[in-house]
DNA sequence: ATATTTAGTCCACAACGTAGACTAATTCGG
DNA sequence: CCGAATTAGTCTACGTTGTGGACTAAATAT
């Protein structure tokens, strides 16, 4: 578990520290890293020296005036030599995203594709073929791009890369992973999760809370401290199969009264009589709402409700933060919101001070895939020198 | 967040890693630990020899013969230096335990009284009486106590040290920790989270698992990789106010239809018709049971049905490895245990291969206390260099 | 008794961070 | 406009810690 520290790790660590503070203050001189860090002067310069051969940062020629004194030189991460790749296979779209060091999206791929009607292996050939395009326009422009995240909607084994069982799609153990075969290194992972990590890193998200995530399926994703929570086997979030009603509606999982026979997508196209979503999407549902229909204005009583019970459930349990709706919640957030916060408020007032406050999610259907990428990135900032040998091996003389 | 790492923070990590190896193992020689570490011969030595000097392990005259080559000597983490206090503060009992750094425990005192019939101060006047005769007694025999942890019923504030509510003891706000005073630093923590951490060190613990701590309330204490998962503000495992049917019974809590209501203590005592526990204690129950009382088995088939509901809501969130009954639970187990699994396994089988095993927790009553003193026997073992100065100063010329 | 094997120590050295002197580049005050 | 003050960054000698391999110690096998 716990490993030996030596004078690499040290070094490692330390390198990491500061490419994280840069990475979180936007930019910083060499003394203010100096400062936050509580690493002397001299040290940082050597390991922002390092990081600047690197390519992870550069100097803005900018300098910090105003006050008196030598101003400073900020530096910030370089976006233009490291990406990572965010994909996304769900079951009515595709979604590519390349994302650079400094979290800015360099590029997007978004394929809409109702993925219940092909094989496994010819879905994944269609996402590979968009991942490589991508690839290579990415790395046609410089940037290394030094690993794929991959969020599929189900539970995965992360060591293997293969997808535990996709419910909506109706996959069962599909190695994902390797099928893709992109050539850099790949790590798939729940959807849920991943679009929790999507708004913690380009969203709202704060280090704690609960990403409820709203698709076809319900899934959640916990970030605690600014890291996810897995569970043992890394089956945690699965909020969709969270009793409402122990005896309630018969659910796709076997159970009775989970959540997702009260709050999944399809509850909301039950109500308005249309079992089709992909035509029209969710788009309609919006668009009902807005008219006051009021078989639809029930649905989304009924749900909040549902989810109002669930959360209750959930917070009691692992004591987030703040929720955070995603997925279809985020469009539905007008008519449901209340009904949630209302719910859970009830349930929850005696025994905490105040219930967690209910927020909406920012980036839509991209979170998942962003979360992905970002992933992947958040690696390279944990130990930037396993990516470099420069930063590692520094009597290798400088080629020239 | 992330802290810099210098000389003697690598320092203070191998060491504590030494001892952590120690203490896992039972005893080791340098040359096993060197491997075990993967750090090399001179450096461990370097370090047992500062171990061995704080006095934190000794040396076995015993030597690993039978093999060839010279026997190497073993050490083993010392008992008889460093002791912590476990305290436990609960509804009907107060439990004193001293317990050395082998974790081994040196010491029980055991006192039952409602403590509901008293005024807060007055239990803690109690309780304080206790601690300070067992500390009094560890310090005659040489152990010195570096701090103390204290296990009560409900949510606290670990940072103050105040019993947030202790719904059970009708008791809110009440700054237990400040005012035991005991001498030595305090830790006050849930029950229910002592109890888990006391099962992983003492009991039948693995690594990862969900102990359920039924006393007359019902909470949980998550365990996930060998730590305490807290939530954000650290009021997670509140098992008792899981949904169980949201328009259930009434609670406690505000909410209806709260785990609690179906398998908290009242509950059996309920059905027995009998509503002062406290003379004859779950005892009673469990004699019902033996003589095969039909109501006293309906209640149970209905306790366990419903915290088999709980427990599947809890599961599908947090995904624990195995779920550890404490508690009530334990000595309830022949009648209860069986319907628990089968409601889980029920409402869980299609959605992951298996439903967690459930087992029995061994430790009785003890479970809390001991966890409150294993608590702090870790921060010893997570920095020995905290506590003893010749570990990190050692220019000092030793004293003659 | 001697060779072999394994444990533990010793010593020269390498890696890394530190402390403080030193140089560089600004603003402030006259 | 020039020197004092101030802040940024570098340079050098040094301290702390872990490493690697030689060396000593203590056992078993032959």
């Amino acid at each position: 578990m716990a490993q030996a520290v030596r004078h690499d790790a040290m070094r490692a660590r330390n390198l990491s520290l500061v490419l994280r503070e840069v990475r979180t203050h936007g930019s910083l001189t060499r003394a203010s890293l100096a400062e936050v860090t509580g690493l002397t002067k001299t040290t940082v310069s050597k390991l922002v020296g390092d990081l600047l051969d690197a390519g992870l940062v550069v100097e803005t020629g900018a300098v910090r005036a105003g006050e008196r004194g030598r101003p400073g030189v900020e530096v910030r991460v370089s976006g233009d030599r490291v990406a990572a790749l965010g994909l996304e296979l769900n079951v009515d779209y595709l979604a590519v995203r390349v994302v650079d060091l400094a979290r800015r999206v360099r590029l997007r791929l978004t394929q809409t594709v109702d993925n219940r009607l092909s094989e496994p292996l010819d879905v994944i050939g269609d996402l590979r073929r968009l991942a490589l395009s991508a690839l290579a326009q990415a790395e046609g422009t410089g940037l290394r791009v030094v690993g794929a995240g991959l969020a599929v909607p189900g539970p995965v084994d992360v060591e293997s890369g293969e997808i535990h069982s996709a419910p909506n799609l109706g996959w069962r153990n599909v190695p994902v992973g390797a099928a893709l075969d992109l050539g850099v290194p790949i790590r798939v992972e729940n959807e849920a999760n991943l679009a929790a990590l999507g708004e913690l890193w380009f969203g709202v998200g704060r280090a704690d809370f609960l990403y409820v995530s709203g698709e076809i399926g319900i899934g959640a994703g916990l970030v605690v401290n600014g890291a996810l929570f897995r569970g043992a086997r890394g089956f945690a979030g699965e909020l969709g199969h969270v009793v409402v009603t122990p005896e309630g509606p018969q659910c796709r999982c076997g159970a009775r009264g989970c959540l997702e026979q009260y709050a999944g997508q399809d509850a909301f196209f039950d109500a308005v009589g249309d079992r089709s979503p992909y035509a029209h999407g969710i788009d309609a549902i919006v668009a009902q709402l807005e008219h006051g229909d009021a078989a639809t204005l029930a649905a989304c009583d009924k749900a909040g409700w549902a989810l109002g019970v669930a959360l209750s459930s959930a917070i009691n349990l692992v004591d987030p933060h703040t929720i955070v709706l995603g997925g279809i919640y985020a469009p539905l957030f007008p008519w449901i919101g209340g009904v949630v916060a209302e719910t859970m408020g009830g349930r929850l007032a005696q025994l905490r001070a105040q219930a967690p406050p209910v927020e909406v999610s920012q980036l839509g259907s991209e979170a998942a895939a962003l979360g992905a990428a970002g992933q992947v990135l958040e690696t390279v900032v944990a130990d930037p020198a396993a990516l470099s040998e420069r930063l590692t091996d520094r009597r290798d003389p400088a080629p020239r």
